[in-house]
DNA sequence: CTTTTTAAATGTTAATTATACACTTTTAAA
DNA sequence: TTTAAAAGTGTATAATTAACATTTAAAAAG
């Protein structure tokens, strides 16, 4: 009986797709290209790519990442494996999915167009090859969860941020208002943020002050573990 | 460039891994297998199997539980894909960790004599292959976390269970002392339950009431969403 | 049959956390 | 100097969670 005899009948392909969340102008975004090559040319899909011999999934997912934006040590993380018989119409695949949070502002435009990828709104996406609209779904849920109980929303902001754009950014992650006094209250209370002299004047003539994250304090809160509900 | 080419030599095994949790006298518990077999001839190890043609991975974990436990229909749940390149010395593996919950009463002990498995306490599991050590600790975290927020502990229970029972299971899933008002009102407060006339007189001179899961309630609740932190 | 023993059953108060809510300040532009 | 537009700030109430001790039931022992 086959149970545990390794058959190479049975080989698969193995693939990673990564869903790239940015935050730009108070919008969620995801990154997704049009397909240039077989299957499901012309058709907008997830990047995604081989596993190949001599690395494991998370280095897949981050060569990925990098060959489309340019960007190292991006924060990812696996999401799920999924495998169902004829997901891929061409050959019996298994995509392991990875979301992945990168500052918008930070990534290599040009690698972007290069490759036809385009930037979506979470609402404006359009319908994608495979089962990636469900990766998709599964990544948003998974982002909301980490979202509420640790401060991962950071990762999608440029180095300084006002207070208002962090809220935009929960707001768009967790697609709902919140209040603007209990939010301040509750960041503050992460104690994780420095509050710099300058001012963000783009937006309003009183001007906004600009925050950074201390890394040092961030960790630390990791480690002794904390939630940061909204 | 290889990104999107479809490459037979990166193809590989894709394996499955079950945890299974049973709970038994007041224990939280797993089941393992020494195995008769090579790799890892006469060490310990989860259960597992390989992925098949014509199956998607939730398939191949539950036929690997069903193999070992005579069981169906049991609770199990994706829990991660482990990938490290030398993680099985043999061939190149993949592995897709699932764990399972199993009411301990109910499964087949010949089918486990059979296949040499025997349920460990969580403080008394012996070393496992591989990376199994480590997929064991990311079941447990798993199952921590999901207890926190769905019910999902009462898969652990027979049909008909103490509260004292119930506190237990929790107790030996969160690792923790919980108190017991605090705990009954809790319980009663998500009413899932229903009481029964029937006692449990096996623990106590005076007895304790027997009670049983509400399905209907149950998934009533799983619709509207819910949570249940102790 | 009375007493003892053991676990079961039960509610209230205090502490913490989350929510709701409105006015003042700053600065540039009119 | 007035106006407009967003930034900045604190408190009171509600809801949830945590802490805590006594009574009850029933069998066993005397």
């Amino acid at each position: 009986m086959g149970l545990n005899t390794y058959s190479s009948e049975d080989k698969a392909l193995l693939a990673v797709d990564c869903i790239i969340f940015g935050f730009d102008k108070g919008d969620l975004k995801i990154l997704l290209i049009k397909r240039t090559f077989e299957p499901g040319l012309g058709e907008w899909s997830l990047i995604g790519g081989f596993l190949k011999k001599e690395e494991n999934l998370d280095q897949a997912a981050s060569r990925v990442l990098h060959h489309l934006t340019g960007l190292r040590d991006i924060y990812m993380e696996q999401l799920y494996a999924f495998s169902k018989v004829d997901r891929d119409p061409a050959e019996r695949t298994i995509s392991v999915a990875y979301y992945a949070l990168i500052d918008i502002a930070t990534h290599d435009t040009s690698l972007i167009k290069q490759n036809s990828a385009q930037w979506f709104g979470l609402k404006d996406c359009p319908k994608l090859i495979f089962d990636h609209d469900r990766m998709v779904l599964h990544a948003i849920a998974r982002l909301r969860r980490k979202t509420s109980n640790n401060p991962i929303g950071f990762e999608l902001l440029p180095e300084k941020f006002t207070m208002k754009q962090l809220q935009n950014l929960y707001e768009s992650i967790l697609d709902k208002e919140l209040d603007k006094r209990n939010f301040i209250n509750k960041v503050n209370a992460l104690d994780i943020l420095v509050k710099l002299e300058e001012k963000d004047m783009s937006v309003s003539r009183k001007g906004a002050y600009l925050f950074k994250f201390d890394e040092e304090k961030y960790k630390a809160k990791v480690e002794e573990g904390f939630s940061f509900k909204l």
